[in-house]
DNA sequence: CTAGGGTTAG
């Protein structure tokens, strides 16, 4: 009789599931779900308040799903297999995949005959939990115990696959799904196609695309392969299969034009993005709201908020209403250009048109004038949220504590610290990254070392960011041993140093007469594929000169510019101050006439270097006449 | 039951 079971499940991923398998009582599980969400949420997102008001909804409906699935479960007789799976798919579209793992096991302890569409479920639960591996074994138990599998289980699994980056095994599965007798459908090659996409192989999807153009790709597959490669900034490719779609016949839909428009924003295209809407229009496809959020945020991006700004006039005539969001992301938008004017303005619009404020609606304008030194505006504003009953988060704290930084307020910032804990706000890495950063900043390492310190001890782990900025903090009062630990300890804890934490590292090196150790992390940087920037370039570049490495550091910059990476003032004021040092005078002269090429400025301490040297008489006459009309011109003589 | 996109805060 229990030979449709689905029988040794795999241990539950999640112990709610064990819990739902063994207790009747509803609202104690609701009231453990919502527990346990806010316990995963604390680490890893970044605004609590924000997560546990969409949490409490969604265990709401779940709640109320889970009492549909209790009455179902006491109806005699009992309902159909077909009725359970309308039930579970509507908890699975709710993301609760466990939840649904564990109600299947239930259908068979009630003895409700099981179908495929059961295991499909099942199997589609797992590999949204990234278990395709438990998922393959629901399959050959189903297999096992005589059900025919369907498009939909082989597509589920190869999607499963796909999602675990087994491109491989998804293909050995599309050779077995050939064996059983079926032939891959539309969306078999829908789901290969963007598992090759979301793995990075964009060639090969589109020769896929190429071999089954008589099986007449659709809208979906298009559009999949016109995202990844507006991602990958191909957007003339994109383009181009944009056309072919539409020239065969295919129309185009909100999903296909929103990310053309994405990727045409994001290759500041604006103009082009804004044509495409009309096309869009003219073809009666109405975006809807996120899609006009979506194209307001990427035009603020671009710093063209108060182009973004006459979307709104425009959507509210299309008949569709601005929510907080889009007011959200104007705002953000002005602060990007430093018009907190209009962001203020906006702000108080907002209200008077139903589009209540929220969090972060105050972060980001807080944030605005914080960057703009206007500390006691958002200090302001955020004794304004209180009384607005809108409860300050983690991010908000830490917006008021870079923005203290900021004008040196250290003192103050660390006093917010302290107070948003005792408020019971946990500070995050960006929190502790912030004060750690500035500490260093002000040569107060010991601090930020305790600070570092105490992130171990309340389970916060540093970040690349923050490592840096200890790097860079030790690199500065001349610890390079200590240093370098902790850029070995980085890579320990399975981090990758960015460009800036190499740039530090070097640094620390170069300036401490460690010559060979810099240059062999910049080696050891440059196999590992992170690419120099500018910064890099400098404190290496400034590491041979004020060696004596005259040759080396010629030969870096013409590196660095074959490169593609262009010096900028610093480096070249400081590659003349480093050949001056080292009376290397006709490389210097040679440097100063590149720094007039690129139209860069002396600044002070090059001039005053310069002008030591003329005063010696060391400079040849052509040379010193040329230093002089230059010096002049900086001057604005 | 199976394929595509998407907005805001440090």
């Amino acid at each position: 009789m229990m030979t449709t079971t689905i029988m040794n499940w795999p241990p539950s991923l999640n112990p709610l599931a064990n819990l739902l398998h063994s207790v009747v009582d509803f609202p104690i599980i609701v009231s453990l779900l919502r527990n346990s969400h806010r316990r995963s949420t604390i680490a890893p997102l970044h605004s609590l308040r924000h997560c546990e008001e969409i949490d409490r909804e969604n265990d709401l409906a779940l709640y109320d799903e889970l009492v549909s699935f209790n009455k179902f479960a006491h109806r005699q007789p009992l309902p159909s297999i077909k009725d359970f799976c309308k039930l579970l798919t509507r908890i699975v579209k709710m993301n609760h995949y466990s939840v649904v793992i564990s109600l299947v096991q239930r259908l068979d302890v009630l003895g409700v005959k099981s179908d495929i569409y059961a295991f499909n479920i099942a199997i589609n639960c797992f590999c949204h939990l990234n278990r395709v591996d438990f998922g393959l074994s629901v399959f050959g138990k189903a297999l096992k115990r005589g059900f025919e599998p369907d498009y939909a289980t082989f597509n589920t699994l190869i999607r499963g696959l796909c999602a675990d980056g087994s491109l491989d095994q998804a293909h050995k599965l599309f050779d077995q799904m050939l064996e059983s007798g079926f032939k891959p459908n539309i969306v078999t090659y829908g789901t290969l196609i963007n598992g090759m996409c979301k793995l990075g192989n964009t060639t090969d999807a589109i020769i896929l695309l190429r071999k089954i153009e008589e099986e007449s790709p659709g809208v979906i597959i298009y559009s999949t392969i016109i995202h990844t490669l507006c991602k990958n900034r191909q957007v003339t490719h994109a383009l181009h299969l944009f056309q072919e779609m539409t020239e065969k016949g295919i129309t185009p839909n909100v999903v296909t034009y929103l990310c053309l428009m994405q990727g045409l924003c994001s290759s500041e295209s604006p103009q082009l993005a804004k044509r495409l809407l009309d096309d869009m229009l003219a073809r009666n496809i109405s975006p809807n709201l996120q899609a006009f959020n979506v194209l307001i945020n990427a035009l603020c991006k671009l710093g063209l908020a108060t182009e973004s700004h006459n979307f709104l006039a425009f959507m509210i005539e299309k008949g569709m209403l601005p929510n907080t969001t889009t007011y959200n992301t104007l705002i953000k938008g002005y602060c990007l250009i430093q018009r907190l004017d209009k962001a203020k303005h906006l702000f108080n619009y907002m209200s008077t048109q139903g589009c209540d404020h929220d969090v972060v609606s105050y972060n980001v304008l807080i944030n605005g004038y914080c960057k703009n030194q206007e500390i006691d505006e958002g200090l302001t504003l955020l004794k304004k949220m209180s009384k607005q009953k809108i409860d300050p988060n983690v991010v908000t704290y830490t917006t008021i504590i870079h923005g203290l930084c900021l004008v040196s307020k250290l003192e103050d910032a660390l006093v917010i610290f302290h107070k948003m804990q005792d408020c019971g706000h946990i500070a995050n890495v960006v929190t502790y990254s912030t004060l750690i950063d500035t500490l260093c900043k002000h040569e107060r390492v010991n601090e930020a070392l305790y600070l570092f310190k105490l992130m171990d001890d309340t389970h916060v782990p540093p970040d690349v960011f923050t490592f840096t900025s200890i790097i860079d903090g030790l690199c500065k009062v001349g610890e390079i041993d200590a240093a370098n630990d902790y850029f070995l300890e980085l890579s320990c804890r399975g981090l990758q140093p960015s460009v800036c934490t190499y740039t530090a590292m070097i640094g620390g090196f170069c300036r401490n007469r460690r010559l060979d150790e810099g240059e062999e992390l910049f080696m050891k940087m440059e196999e590992s594929g992170c690419v120099a920037n500018v910064h890099t370039y400098t404190v290496m570049i400034n590491g041979y000169c004020r060696n004596g490495k005259v040759d080396e550091a010629n030969e870096l910059f013409v590196k660095m510019k074959e490169s593609g990476c262009l010096p900028d003032s610093c480096l070249i004021n400081s590659i003349i101050q480093g050949f001056l040092l080292q009376n290397e005078m006709t490389k210097a002269i040679q440097y100063v006439d590149i720094l007039r090429e690129n139209g860069f400025l002396l600044d002070v301490y090059t001039e005053a270097l310069l002008q030591n040297f003329q005063c010696c008489g060391v400079l040849e006459h052509s040379s010193k006449k040329g230093v002089e009309i230059f010096s002049q011109e900086c001057n604005g003589e």
